[in-house]
DNA sequence: CGCCTTTTCTGGAATGAGTCAAGTTAATGA
DNA sequence: TCATTAACTTGACTCATTCCAGAAAAGGCG
């Protein structure tokens, strides 16, 4: 678990200000991992205290923008986000219950990122979510 | 480009009730691929005069279930839909226009499905997303 | 062919994630 | 310390999607 002092350094290093709710907010990326935004707010104001939602919004996308997050939405899930970027993980989600849980990339290093035809598109990310059912779920629903 | 009986006949078999609505909607999501809602609602008023909103949010989700749309909602974009069902393919997005192609599917049949280390999840399909620029936004960028 | 049940469609109101805009506050760098 | 500029607050607002209740139509059956 990285300390105030780590996420400062991060900050600084993506040239943007160090302000308490920027490192409440990575904080509380890294200790929630693919937490939505709402979650996200809750963790920064028992923090913080009072925070606007605005605030939030807007770090998580400076955050993003500058590469120190990463923002995930599969269908019928609000926006998501997560600490490990860089480092091309894929994810599962659960059908039913939605949980999310990160896998490596099944063939090795950033390897998806041939398509058959691309159209003439420059490809240069290729995301993959794999949809099934979780380890509960699946429990659950054999025993119904 | 189907023809109305073979919506008609699609329906049937998906023991689906045929109505225009649903008929105007398949062949609005046939020939407009990857349309947004709105643009399906656009279509399908054009084809049947007044037709409601809920009505078409009904019908899409009644086929998407039914199995003879897909729908997908890449990051940022509203949900979209399709009518190439059950040949894993796979998609394209353009980071600044938001375009969509379609991209078969890289190695074969039905192959991303082996992630490296699935966490007890029973996965069953694997989704994914080429990101890039088009060709049209390609050119613009470099004359710029 | 016409009735009955069930599903679908209409119209309008509601929900909720996310955005916009204007003004205030605070971090940075000289 | 001071000026500059980015970040935060507040509050209203947008817009896709959903919910609800009543009206209409599809399909099955006599």
């Amino acid at each position: 678990m990285p300390t105030a002092s780590d996420f400062e350094r991060l900050l600084r290093g993506a040239s943007l200000r160090v302000t308490a709710p920027r490192i409440a907010v990575l904080s509380a990326v890294h200790s929630h991992p693919h937490a939505d935004t709402d979650s996200i707010i809750g963790v920064v104001r028992q923090n913080l205290g009072a925070v606007s939602h605005q605030a939030v919004y807007d770090v998580l996308r400076a955050l993003t923008g500058a590469g120190l997050l990463r923002k995930i939405e599969p269908q019928g899930s609000v926006a998501r986000y997560e600490a490990r970027v860089g480092d091309n993980h894929h994810h599962v989600v659960c059908r039913s219950c939605g949980a999310i849980a990160d896998v490596d990339c099944a063939v090795g290093h950033a390897p998806c990122l041939d398509a058959s035809d691309d159209h003439g598109f420059a490809i240069d990310e290729a995301e993959v979510i794999y949809w099934g059912s979780c380890p509960e779920c699946t429990t659950a629903a054999k025993s119904s």
